[in-house]
DNA sequence: CGTTCAGTTGACTAAGGTCAATTCCCGTGG
DNA sequence: CCACGGGAATTGACCTTAGTCAACTGAACG
């Protein structure tokens, strides 16, 4: 179990005191290429973290126009927070890019969890906490730059994400058309 | 206490048994119109609680040009919360827009609070979550919409805002110039 | 080899940005 | 009560950029 600690302690926020408790609860899970860990209509029922492999979920709008709401690579959390918390059906769908690793918590593991000792609350606040700091930037992103801008911030801080992901997703992920970011690479580098 | 419960217990999230450990170390101050919670470049220390009035938090870009990030109306909790968490200076400006009475919670005491039982954490788990559900409507409108559905939907989900704001501080929280938001409002009215 | 799909490119449209002028509104001081 | 000043909102002319639709290219894969 140390050893697990070792490989994961760090990107899950436990100290090594409270790690196994943690990890026991966990289900390991391959899922291959283009399998759903969930469905728009589904209510969300774990918190997925990614082993290896990556991850994303996007949502389907009304003329059946995806729109790629977030990424996630080897040991980021993901999951539909809202439809966890507010025990709704999901509107996202959430898809594995490539054959990916990953261990799921059940809700209600985790909210007996919580129920168990301050611990685990404060678990629960710091997750919260980091979800939220993550979605105060992408509203910065958005809100402050322009789409040009949007890339090159994100060449500069994920270029990881070039390099895992077909360009038409990071397109829809920056609020943009395949074309218009086809076009914007050119205007750039020529 | 019980009368104040009755006022501001549902706002804050808190039962009755814990709200006058909460409501006994809150600040009342009264902010003049164009007055400051929180300037650029200072570090956050405050979780600010709206009792009545108009609150709005802007960002300032490279060009000067303010982007609105948020208002904040009764009974609403705001803050830098990047800044309180991570202990940075603020790039937001907090600022009333009208004469506001306001309760402070200084930020170390909200820690105080958290250390004392898990009764606390779990109320710092749910802010989070509340504040995190909070961004993730923010990105889904910015990501998924044009800025006339933006507007549009503004109109059906936040009226109050239109009797509140300015138009050309509604614009830039869209996204876009005062100029835009006056012809997307002529582009639909006629 | 074909098929498929991502990516690019072209031609055109639409929508928002920019800069400037004008109008409207409101508060203040004469 | 009116005149004036100042900022908000609107409007016009024009520019820039993204969206749309369609064609084409190229790489991956059976």
């Amino acid at each position: 179990m140390t050893e697990n600690f070792n490989k994961y302690g760090a990107s899950f926020f436990v100290d090594e005191a409270h790690f196994e408790e943690l990890f026991l609860l966990l289900k390991s899970v391959t899922l291959k290429k283009n399998n759903f860990f969930l469905k728009s209509g589904e209510k969300c029922k774990y918190l997925g973290f990614v082993e290896s492999g990556t991850m994303r979920s996007y949502y389907i709008n009304e003329n059946g126009i995806e729109k790629n709401f977030d990424f996630y690579f080897d040991r980021n959390f993901f999951t539909d927070y809202e439809s966890i918390l507010c025990n709704t059906k999901s509107n996202l769908n959430i898809q594995a890019l490539e054959e990916t690793k990953i261990l799921l918590l059940n809700k209600e593991d985790l909210q007996k969890l919580y129920l168990k000792e301050a611990y685990w609350q404060e678990f629960g606040r710091v997750m919260a906490e980091r979800i939220f700091l993550n979605a105060k930037k992408r509203i910065e992103d958005l809100l402050y730059y322009s789409p040009e801008r949007r890339y090159t911030n994100l060449l500069k801080e994920a270029p990881l994400v070039f390099e895992k992901i077909p360009q038409k997703l990071i397109a829809s992920y920056l609020g943009i058309t395949p074309q218009s970011l086809s076009r914007i690479r050119n205007r750039i580098t020529h």
